[in-house]
RNA sequence: GGGAGCUUAGCUCAGUUGGUUCAGAGCAUCGCCCUUACAAGGCGAGGGUCAUAGGUUCGAGUCCUAUAGCUCCCA
């Protein structure tokens, strides 16, 4: 016990008081940074980096609690645990507040140069971006902050410099003029993966194309008039009757009045709208692809921002994208050219970042070959090398790596990795090299800078400086992150492991829960419905939303939060403060003492030490299959009701004893075993663990709970004999607390009970009597039933409680009588089940067996009871 | 259109290789308690045809098929 004096320990757990605290003890103390060592194996986790324009929400608390409990967990089983953190520099979100920022200045980005700009996106960074680890640590996560990263930091930047240089020697990246996903609000090419389809209610127009030389027209339906300026031919399935004789003629564009064939391509689906299709190759991308087939003419209509450049008519040209579709329709229609207007709703991508529709586009961008390093990517998490957890996501990454397109990497940006690529002024040729040209002057380099992703796929190992430290640390142990960016990251984290290091950048892969509010919607800025955890830390305490959120996240499934749910973590932290606080409470008059830990044992204790043991093991277990969930629930379970609502009470009967020695044992014992079940508990709570496990000793400043020893497995305390005594005194306590409830007497009223059993130890007795409020218990095997008593009966057991005034017999009738009611169908199933022939031939002999049992013992308690109910009088 | 997942108590969810004390937990509800750790608590109670319909099996929340509803991902 430490020095602390017990009236400063407040009833009430306070977790605000404490959190603070040991944040700053562990950091001073540089508990949780890691040096290479050799003679320890490493456990590492490299944190998925966050934004630097972001902000701490909900989902960062659930996905840093998972590596925190991981890392603690391994750091007290003895590896050398090294959990680094970092950012990324996220260059079309940061861009876009930079660019944001300046505007609210009266800056704009196109007036300053790119360097000017660059210094504006550092200072937003060196604003910005250190806030959330702020905040992070007063989540108690325990990262190496001496190992902090930056996407941007000198040789980080170096190194997806020199990855660029590598495949590009390789000829895996290439460049090339392609159809990409625009974003006309950041001007940029996004990829693939960057688009979110949203659904949207628009219309589908019918637009009627005279054909040449005739009077009769086609009708081709749209849902964007506007690109028919880029119309280049008139698709038609070969196989359609119904315009078979037109293909190879001609239509005349309206408004245009462009020539543009009929052709057949077996694409169109000859059941949609008129089964003709209006093919804009330019600005579509199955339009693209049948303009490569039958060489059709492309003609690009649209500026960067997504305006009417010069292909366009004159009159229309400089429009806004939706003002054109305007300006179309209206032409359309008072050419007498409009069919018709059908309601449609549809799937339109947007961009991510800029959350305006994308732009098919054609460009020149860069692209890195995918298929050689997916199949390598794939090959791994197929063979089982790299676990997914669940294990289901598997299939959705095998769909996507065996579908995958080449990766878009170049972004028209300024923040970001310049791309290392220059071109002669005069030739054109092109240099690249991790170094400029020496005669530099004589190129330009590429403006583009390289997707964020293509930097952060490098950050499994070149967060590690030296070749040592990734000898060592590398491969990393466990990733942790949300299902969202399986293919932004995870996937090409794997492709760059495999590439460059040959080896698999981490052995488990565990996705998150998704948080969602109550209505199952996800948590969004614009809805409001997103907690801030800062909050939450401040009204229930980081330990509480820390075991909230796994206690209710389900592994694989999405997780319905509301920050009142905290009320579990909160009450879990305040049993447990007050657990501990009853036995500091009695350490101050009752002296510990090692000596006596292993006297005065009874059946209690070896039961409690019992259940600790399958507790320890179930915990690990679980923990090791990445159950987090349900090792919290275990945890719960054991310190709430095991230890609180039974070892505690029991064991005050020995501590108000008049015996100090026995008194001693016990309060030494208990206080072990609860230091014991707050290492445990730990990684799931590190603050109130801490703070208990500081007070109940005395410790040297520096120590901490945090890097003692995991509580060791040993399966020769785990003890049958105790567990069924304790089944025994738990079973008749219950009786004796059910009748009691069921007439309600109070808690103040003692009561007699009789036990019809001569094998009763008188240890037994003294907890039934403490435990059932009885004054008077007697026992003996010929024991008759009292008039006027309650009955219950327990393994074979009969046991009275007289009630005279009090007994209701109505009640106790029923009470009776619906027991006899459940015996009755209980043995009658399993007299049927043993009845059949086919059971008794087919099942294995332990489970017909236990069917046997089950027969014997319902029987004979059905026969008591139904003997219980003629005698109720 | 393709793929993944979900449907168990009023609510949110557990139920790992099929064996009726496995139909459970937390919250909510209803009783009784300010019992000297905890009223953020203790003790007790009620509540479910395990989405629907078939099938496999001696036996099915648990395996198979179909249907309905919901969610997510991809096209």
């Amino acid at each position: 016990m430490s020095e602390q004096d017990i009236n400063e320990i407040p009833k009430a757990y306070k977790p605000t008081d404490v959190e603070d605290k040991w944040i700053k003890y562990w950091e001073d103390n540089r508990l949780y940074h890691s040096e290479v060592d050799e003679t320890k194996e490493p456990y590492t986790i490299v944190i998925p980096p966050p934004n630097i324009t972001g902000i701490l929400h909900i989902g960062h608390i659930l996905n840093n609690t998972l590596q925190d409990i991981y890392i603690r967990y391994k750091r007290m089983t003895g590896f050398n645990a090294c959990w680094v953190p970092g950012i990324d520099h996220a260059s079309i979100a940061t861009e876009s507040k930079v660019i944001q920022m300046l505007k609210e200045k009266g800056i704009n980005k196109n007036d300053i140069s790119r360097e000017e700009f660059l210094k504006h996106c550092f200072e937003w960074k060196d604003k910005y971006g250190g806030i959330i680890f702020q905040q992070l640590r007063k989540l108690g996560v325990s990262c190496d902050w001496e190992r902090e990263r930056f996407t941007m930091d000198d040789h980080y930047y170096k190194k997806v410099i020199e990855t660029f240089v590598a495949l590009y020697k390789k000829d895996k990246i290439y460049k090339g003029y392609r159809m990409v996903n625009w974003c006309p609000k950041t001007k940029s090419a996004i990829s693939d993966e960057e688009v979110i389809f949203k659904e949207v209610n628009g219309k589908l127009w019918h637009f009627r194309y005279p054909i040449k030389d005739s009077d009769k027209y086609l009708v081709v339906a749209t849902t964007r008039p506007e690109t028919m300026l880029g119309d280049t031919g008139i698709a038609i399935n070969p196989n359609d009757e119904r315009y078979k004789d037109i293909i190879g003629k001609k239509v005349i564009l309206p408004i245009v009045n462009r020539e543009i064939p009929i052709f057949g391509d077996e694409y169109v689906d000859m059941d949609f709208g008129t089964g003709c299709v209006k093919v804009t190759p330019a600005h579509d991308v199955n339009d693209y692809d049948m303009g490569q087939r039958h060489n059709l003419e492309m003609i690009n209509i649209f500026n960067e921002d997504a305006s009417t450049n010069d292909n366009v008519p004159e009159d229309l040209r400089g429009l806004d994208r939706y003002e054109v579709r305007k300006k179309v329709i209206e032409k359309l229609e008072a050419l007498g050219l409009m069919e018709k207007i059908e309601e449609y709703t549809n799937k339109v991508g947007y961009s991510q970042r800029g959350d305006v529709p994308i732009e098919p586009y054609l460009s020149e961008q860069w692209f890195m070959k995918m298929e050689e390093l997916a199949s390598t990517a794939l090959e791994v998490v197929k063979d089982g090398r790299i676990k997914f957890h669940p294990e289901h996501w598997v299939k959705t990454y095998e769909h996507w790596m065996t579908n995958i397109r080449d990766w878009c990497i170049s972004r028209q940006l300024y923040w970001g990795h310049q791309i290392p690529v220059w071109y002669h002024n005069e030739t054109g040729e092109i240099y690249c090299d991790a170094m400029p040209p020496k005669d530099v002057d004589n190129y330009t380099q590429e403006s583009d800078v390289l997707d964020t992703w293509a930097s952060s796929w490098l950050w499994a190992y070149d967060v590690f400086p030296t070749e040592e430290e990734q000898n060592y640390y590398y491969p990393t142990n466990l990733l942790v992150t949300g299902p969202d960016i399986i293919f932004f990251w995870v996937a090409r984290m794997i492709m760059a492991g495999m590439e460059f290091k040959k080896d698999i950048p981490f052995k488990d892969v565990y996705f998150t829960s998704t948080i969602r509010d109550p209505q199952g919607r996800r948590m969004s800025k614009s809805l409001g419905n997103s907690p801030d955890p800062l909050d939450i830390f401040q009204e229930y305490g980081a330990d509480a939303l820390r075991f909230t959120i796994n206690y209710i996240a389900p592994l694989g499934q999405d997780v319905l939060f509301e920050t009142e749910k905290c009320d579990i973590g909160k009450n879990f932290a305040n049993k447990i403060w007050n657990a501990g606080r009853f036995l500091m409470m009695n350490a101050q008059s009752i002296p510990l003492n090692e000596e006596l830990k292993d006297k005065h044992v009874d059946f209690v204790d070896e039961w409690i030490q019992s259940r600790f043991q399958s507790t320890l093991k179930q915990f690990t277990d679980a923990l090791d299959k990445f159950e987090v969930n349900q090792a919290s629930k275990i945890l719960y379970a054991f310190i709430w009701n095991d230890f609180c609502d039974w070892y505690v009470e029991l064991a005050k009967n020995r501590l108000y004893s008049d015996d100090d020695e026995v008194k001693s044992a016990v309060l030494t014992r208990s206080i072990a075993l609860f230091e014991e079940m707050m290492k445990i508990l730990h990684p799931f709570m590190p603050f109130i663990t801490e703070e208990i496990w500081q007070l109940t000793h005395t410790r040297k400043q520096g120590e901490s709970i945090s890097v003692t020893e995991f509580p060791k497995l040993n399966e020769s305390l785990i003890n049958k004999t105790a567990e069924n005594e304790m089944d025994f005194v738990q079973a008749i306590v219950s009786g004796i607390r059910n009748i009691r409830g069921e007439m309600n007497i109070p808690p103040s009223k003692k009561v007699s009970a009789f036990i019809r059993t001569d094998s009763i130890t008188e240890n037994q007795t003294v907890y039934i009597k403490s435990l059932g409020k009885v004054e008077e218990l007697i026992s003996g095997a010929d024991i008759e039933k009292p008039k006027a008593s309650a009955s219950i009966v327990v393994k074979g057991v009969d046991i009275y409680l007289p009630l005279e005034g009090v007994i209701d017999l109505d009640v106790e009738r029923q009470r009776i009588e619906k027991e006899i009611k459940r015996l009755e169908g209980a043995v009658l199933g399993v007299e049927k089940k043993l009845g059949n022939s086919s059971f008794t031939d087919n099942a294995p002999a332990d489970v017909v067996e236990k069917e046997r049992a089950k027969q014997r013992d319902w029987s004979d308690a059905l026969a008591k009871f139904k003997a219980i109910h003629e005698d109720l009088t």
